[in-house]
RNA sequence: CGGGGCGUAGCGCAGCCUGGUAGCGCACCUGUUUUGGGAACAGGGGGUCGCAAGUUCGAAUCUUGCCGCCCCGACCA
């Protein structure tokens, strides 16, 4: 993309409203624009990464054998008032009524909705397990919408629903999704430390969140440091998946509100770790609390009928967009992993008109798209320090300046924005070097 | 929802106390000189001062009501 055809309005001050980083740096590099409180536009930079961060949640999910469907995002009140969530759920839920005065709401999660469905055309044990998900937006009017897209009011989420024909089932299902959170995370270029977890207005007795480790995290977190440094597993057969979760679950960790001191205490000093964290998952297994009042239930090999076991997993999806840059950044700026960037790397033309620079940048712009990478190409006629200034904030994990002073030794500047390293390699090395990162 | 604060140009702010018809920096437009880490000079465009009532000869400024936004706390992806 030229920088000259796109729609990138970076601001070169700080909008007063936003006090955290993630917020700063967003508005300021021109991702999302505030409508009303906790309700943005997703500007074209920011739906690059949210795209992005979705695709990954997606692979991941399809790798853990979850099947992608899409619900509305307005519900009727009609299953709601079946599991007697319409009157628990409370003023967090927007109630609204069409032309003929039914009662709707924006949905703030689907665990009615996918259970009326999913009751609707299962009947027998042989179709189970199974697992769908959607990425879909949510609506939560929630008391205080803040830090911009880490508690919007609309938010993107994508929410897995699992169903088992008992709880030794329900359980496999549950560390599937588990495992896929560990693997979606660090693709993300994110250390997530699942925690125990209460299971809120969900319900259930089986609950982790997910939580990734940021100074301005709104939760405390107490946790075993090996956890923090804990590889993601990857593919693991049915066999050992317990043992995977255990690794986990078998360290202390746990947020403030189900933080046990005397427990913690017991964790060796030097691998004690608190720090603030910010929630980005968060999965339930909360058997037949609905499948009981919806009478959602299969048939067993013995003829008999039974509850269907369910579990809910979500991931803040639009969250993540703000979780990452909180774990990432400096004072100029994002400094995006590679997997999550809006584009893979920056050209900086220093001077626009010249014959020289211009045909140079032109050519590594046309080479690098030919390799299959999206680059950013500065082509304003702008001055120096100001390119250097957009493309930090706007933080690609590569940066190419290519000037006059460069030009006269047949060298580019290559700058690594993670590491601020910069090296100077001709053309050729250029491209080469580039192209090997991704 | 309790407590606090703020609404003046796209962004950051001053002006309000003590009423006289709106200003600064950045951004934007034109020109000139510039150009390797947010250039300089000159000229220029852009505001029903959140909305509505009221007080007054006169309201950004005083009064009342409403709306919106932010921050701190209790809850959530």
């Amino acid at each position: 993309m030229r920088l000259t055809d796109y729609f990138l309005p970076v601001l070169k001050e700080t909008p007063a409203e936003a006090t955290i980083a993630s917020h700063q740096f967003m508005l300021r590099a021109g991702m999302i624009k505030q409508d009303s409180a906790g309700i943005y536009i997703w500007l074209p930079l920011g739906l690059k990464v949210l795209r992005k961060i979705e695709n990954i949640v997606r692979e991941e999910q399809n790798r853990a054998g979850a099947i992608e469907m899409l619900m509305p995002t307005i519900q009727s009140a009609g299953h709601w008032k079946e599991t007697g969530r319409y009157d628990a759920y409370g003023p967090e839920m927007l109630r609204i009524t069409d032309r003929g005065d039914r009662e709707l709401l924006y949905g703030p999660t689907n665990e009615d909705m996918i259970t009326d469905m999913f009751r609707s055309y299962v009947k027998s044990y042989k179709d189970l397990p199974k697992c769908l998900y959607h990425i879909q937006w949510k609506f939560r009017d929630e008391r205080r919408p803040r830090f911009g897209v880490m508690r919007g009011r609309e938010f993107l989420m994508k929410d897995a629903y699992t169903f088992d024909v008992d709880k030794e089932a329900a359980v496999k299902s549950y560390n599937r999704q588990f495992i896929a959170y560990l693997n979606t995370y660090e693709r993300l270029g994110l250390k997530a430390v699942p925690m125990r977890a209460d299971t809120g207005p969900i319900g259930g007795d089986l609950s982790h969140e997910f939580l990734i480790l940021a100074d301005t995290g709104e939760s405390e977190v107490f946790c075993h440091k090996d956890l923090v440094d804990m590889a993601a597993p990857g593919d693991v057969s049915d066999g050992d998946m317990q043992a995977v979760v255990d690794s986990r679950t078998s360290l202390y960790a746990a947020t403030d509100e189900m933080h046990d001191a005397d427990e913690f205490a017991k964790v060796p000093a030097d691998k004690q770790l608190s720090a603030r964290g910010i929630e980005v998952g968060h999965i339930f297994y909360f058997g037949e609390k609905y499948s009981e009042p919806m009478k959602a239930s299969v048939q067993t090999a013995d003829g008999k009928s039974a509850n269907i076991h369910m579990g809910s997993y979500g991931v803040g999806v639009s969250r993540l967009v703000g979780g990452i840059i909180e774990a990432s950044h400096d004072e100029n700026g994002i400094i995006w992993p590679k997997a999550v960037a809006p584009f893979d790397v920056g050209i900086i033309n220093l001077k626009s008109g010249d014959a020289e620079a211009d045909a140079a940048c032109e050519t590594l712009y046309s080479q690098l798209k030919a390799a299959g990478l999206d680059p950013l190409y500065d082509d304003r006629d702008d001055r120096g320090g100001q390119k250097f200034a957009r493309m930090d904030l706007i933080g690609l994990p590569y940066q190419i300046v290519i000037g006059p002073r460069g030009l006269k030794e047949g060298k580019y500047e290559v700058k690594d924005r993670k590491t601020g390293e910069k090296q100077s390699l001709t053309p050729e090395e250029t491209l080469t070097f580039i192209t090997a990162q991704f």
